[in-house]
RNA sequence: CGGGGCGUGGCGCAGUUCGGUAGCGCACCUGCUUUGGGAGCAGGGGGUCGCCGGUUCAAAUCCGGCCGCCCCGACCA
């Protein structure tokens, strides 16, 4: 068992605060809600980003900055949005010394700043669609902070598109949800349900919105990523407008999507266990770490020899590799703090070894010594990518059936009420409610509608709330 | 904002009941011995006890006020 890690069995919360912790993820700050990324849950961010990045740029998209600073009357132009924002914003009422003329918001997210410059330069259909991205920081006053889920300021990637018409915008929602999911799916290795959110928990400001929710260690869902069908919202009150090719100005239908360092939350708590952090090889900043082992001077210059050739030869496979020759700390602690970080692949290499032409390997997520297996030292580089790549597929299928073995079927209020108590995890429940039934049911039981998946079931079956016949199935759970 | 808990070396805590000038474990530094699942011994450094005020010869400890943090809820990426 983990030295200084809470069981996740016992108290998930604090589990996942001391794994933060002790894999040097992040720090708190000193200011309420803000915390400090550390160099290393900083580098699964970069992973998580380079990945999207290149995804964003393949489907058309182009990066642009805006300013985190925008005039408060922005943010009170579309009524829903200034209704959802305006309790958590942040405002600056000061600045050179002076009291502003007009407060300024720092940004919570930028519609307004963004549909204020394309209503500038969007001016023809031909214009259309602009595709962009940001890479940003935005600040949201939240009551509750808990360190990658929820801070005050945290990092995401914002995109805003503007289409002629509903039908590409709507496309691209769908577009960009799926470029999420896969995501999830093939490189952070968390099985994701896509789904369209309800009125009640869609964003302030759209018309609808989709998200990618996934299933934590302990049961709950995390929204991780959200796209959104802005419709003519925005352009109506930025005027955003276009001239179509019969001369006629018409608005633009745009959408909104993103995700944020909430993900390394996801990642943390949906393949995370009673010995800490366990990454997918394609966001792991180390994906494999070489402990060499020495009794004395003479073995660890032979054993160093090997392990150096070894890790050119990995690194030529642009593999991201490590090798812990940290004297005086004995080779089991280094084991564990390799474990508690979560790579995924460990390899050990002593005299014993060379000898027999081997490597002890061990991976991250068979952890323990009676998992460990050889591979020879001919064929180790050339195997690794392969090993990596299993690895990979094996952490997607635990997660899967992680996530299937929690995910139920209850057909009345009673086993649900009783259900999300006693075995926490996924509800698929047919439902017909609306915003009152959904308010109704998270008083009682602290479940929300956490989408609508876009695969349904065929049939139908008695609505769980209104006992009315329903073609639609949703997934309740409770929520971080 | 409601409920609960807590502020004492970097981290985790004891000491507060019953005032007497701060201690333990881990971490850190030095040396020697060690190294195949969290090494051992010896020596060492580091704390105005959250802040302000009061009582007292004397306050981590008692009294008053304030501040902050964490967890649980409502809100959210």
């Amino acid at each position: 068992m983990a030295k200084n890690i809470t069981n996740p069995e016992k108290d998930f919360a604090k589990w996942y605060q001391d794994v933060i912790r002790e894999a040097e993820l992040a720090d708190s700050a000193p200011v309420r809600g803000c915390m400090i990324i550390r160099p290393y849950g900083y580098s699964i961010w970069e992973n998580i980003q380079a990945s999207l990045d290149a995804s964003f740029k393949e489907t058309g998209h182009k990066n642009a900055y805006f300013p985190l600073l925008i005039p408060e009357s922005f943010i009170k132009r579309e009524a829903q949005h200034v209704e959802g924002f305006a309790p958590e914003l942040a405002i600056v009422t000061h600045g050179g010394g002076k009291k502003l003329e007009e407060p300024l918001v720092i940004r919570p997210t930028s519609e307004t700043i963004i549909n204020h410059m394309f209503s500038k330069w969007i001016n023809s259909y031909r214009d259309l669609p602009m595709l962009l991205n940001q890479w940003a920081n935005v600040v949201r006053w939240e009551m509750r902070p808990r360190a990658f889920l929820r801070t005050t300021e945290f990092l995401w990637q914002e995109g805003h598109t503007a289409h002629a018409n509903e039908e590409e915008a709507r496309e691209e929602t769908l577009r960009m949800l799926k470029v999420y999911t896969d995501f999830a799916m093939n490189v952070a290795a968390i099985p994701v349900i896509p789904g369209r959110k309800t009125e009640r928990e869609k964003f302030a400001g759209a018309v609808d919105s989709y998200t990618i929710e996934a299933m934590m260690g302990n049961g709950w869902a995390l929204q991780s990523g959200t796209s959104h069908y802005l419709g003519t919202n925005f352009a109506r009150v930025f005027d955003t407008m276009y001239l179509d090719s019969n001369n006629e100005q018409q608005f633009v239908h745009q959408t909104s999507w993103g995700v944020s360092t909430r993900l390394v939350g996801a990642v943390i708590m949906a393949h995370g266990d009673e010995n800490g952090l366990r990454l997918p090889p394609k966001l792991a900043p180390v994906q494999v770490v070489i402990v060499p082992i020495a009794r004395d001077d003479s073995a660890r210059a032979e054993v160093l020899t090997v392990v150096d050739s070894i890790r050119d030869g990995l690194e030529k496979k642009c593999i991201r590799v490590e090798v812990d020759n940290r004297g005086g700390i004995s080779p089991g602690f280094k084991f564990n703090y390799w474990e508690v970080r979560g790579v995924p692949l460990r390899l050990e290499i002593g005299p014993r070894d060379l000898e027999e032409g081997h490597v002890m390997a061990s991976q991250r997520n068979k952890p323990g010594r009676d998992d460990k297996f050889t591979i020879s030292l001919d064929s180790l580089v050339d195997s690794t990518p392969g090993i990596l790549e299993k690895i990979q597929n094996e952490m997607l299928d635990e997660a899967i059936q992680k996530r299937e073995s929690r995910t139920y079927s209850v057909e009345n209020l009673d086993d649900f009420r009783e259900g999300i108590v006693n075995k926490p995890g996924f509800y698929s429940v047919w439902w017909d409610g609306d915003s009152e039934d959904e308010a109704r049911l998270q008083q009682e039981t602290k479940a929300t509608v956490r989408c609508i998946p876009l695969e349904q079931p065929e049939g139908s079956g008695k609505c769980i709330v209104t006992g009315r016949e329903t073609k639609t199935k949703v997934i309740l759970a409770r929520a971080y």
